[in-house]
DNA sequence: CGTCGGGTTGAAGATTGTCAATCGTAGTGG
DNA sequence: CCACTACGATTGACAATCTTCAACCCGACG
């Protein structure tokens, strides 16, 4: 069958080739249809949707940025993980195997997103058979646990300087084996709203921060990019609390 | 072969039985010399070793207590994650692929610990071989992101009160199906040190907030255990932020 | 021209951290 | 049995960090 353009983006798309490694993974005809791989796209600013024609969707972001949340029941806002291009949307929802509902943890889109979705249930009989994409999923799987270790780390011992420092380079440090960053400089498509509910902080103060920053030379955050005045500063303030 | 006392409580351990799971996917002789089954004990306040005649281990804790840290750049810990009786200790390390190394989250006991631990990279490969036992994994990998993603939360938007009340709480939730709590009154082996290092504060803040708790009748942290007084009290303080 | 969403800034207050002293309890060695 | 010590918990005073509330700016857009 011919695949649309996103398709294709998705099929070569870097780190670990997920996309890749599932289409060859798959064997006859039934096998490819039981997957159910479909293409959607999202509007910035609009909710991933859990499901597609009734069932579980797993989706790979082709391009465009994300964001998990989880919404406190004071009604504010914590942004738990970022997905960037080439990651799966929701990992852990979509491996699971429990019958019975989990907390949900949302996903919304920052950017306008495309995405490469499969059936969830079909995805994790394939992975539970296929043990070398098993292993692939399994490696995502443990770098989400420990992204999310790092982040707890950071959110409860950093300052708030630190913490956003933390935040930028972390997703610097997944930006360039996709080849998405410029050199000192890289694409943030956050609001301050996004980054204050991503470190815990309140957007006022988040912007302080960025002032303080800016002014201390360290780096530049606005119009949706950071550009990095002193990379080796940034990593100080991230280090020192 | 004749297996110690700690074997025996070990593949009747809760909670999905893994180690259950572990012993029946093995076929002959030499897949149960592969996986190098080995009971181990660790000292409170010992740190859990990583190798056992040099080669990782996968440990499932049997009985006690511990937890796993970070160290960041000043010298401060966070306790990213409670180990408690029938848990895999580390589960991404365990069963992770890459042949590079990652940043470590060390394991130590906060009480004394029996352990069952097997040859990282042989369970790695039969659980990979043997769908039902992969499937175990992946709910113990799955939930542990939630658990994460929870604790994430917790620390961005809640108060120093909500933090130690969501501690607690999500403590007791863990531990009521293992029937390891009594009425309102559980163990918690923890010093205010660790308390503080699990939730964000320091230790001097966390003796006020136990007092408050204390005194507003919501609950006593003392000599190692856990009262509610009034459990839904408990519950709101963990809700109001 | 008005308004709306984001960002910035100021002032005041709440929360949490830091520093330091004190207390109780459990060893430990004389 | 009695210092002496070590560790954890508690308390007070004070300082730093962060939040809250409010005002204002600015560019986009109807």
């Amino acid at each position: 069958m011919a695949l649309p353009e996103q398709a294709r983006r998705c099929l070569s798309c870097p780190a670990g080739g997920l996309c890749e490694a599932i289409i060859a993974a798959t064997g006859d005809a039934a096998d490819r249809a039981a997957l159910d791989q479909r293409f959607v796209t999202v509007a910035a600013g609009q909710q991933v949707p859990k499901f597609e024609r009734s069932t579980a969707r797993a989706f790979i972001l082709c391009s465009g940025w994300a964001f998990r949340y989880r919404i406190l029941p004071d009604g504010r806002r914590s942004i738990v993980r970022l997905v960037l291009p080439s990651q799966l949307v929701s990992t852990e929802a979509a491996f699971s195997g429990l019958a019975v509902p989990q907390i949900d943890t949302p996903v919304k889109a920052l950017t306008d997103l495309q995405l490469c979705g499969y059936s969830a249930a079909s995805l994790r009989e394939k992975c539970l058979a296929t043990p070398a994409l098993m292993a692939l999923v399994l490696d995502v799987l443990i770098a989400e646990v420990r992204d999310a270790y790092d982040l707890t780390a950071a959110l409860a011992r950093r300052s708030a300087q630190g913490r956003i420092a933390f935040l930028v380079l972390s997703v610097m440090k997944k930006l360039v084996p996709e080849g998405l960053t410029q050199n000192r400089r890289y694409p943030l498509p956050l609001r301050q709203q996004h980054i204050a509910d991503a470190v815990g902080l309140t957007t006022v103060h988040v912007s302080r921060v960025l002032s303080q920053l800016r002014e201390s030379g360290v780096m530049t955050v606005s119009d949706g990019t950071v550009s990095f005045h002193d990379v080796q500063a940034c990593e100080r303030a991230a280090a020192r609390g």
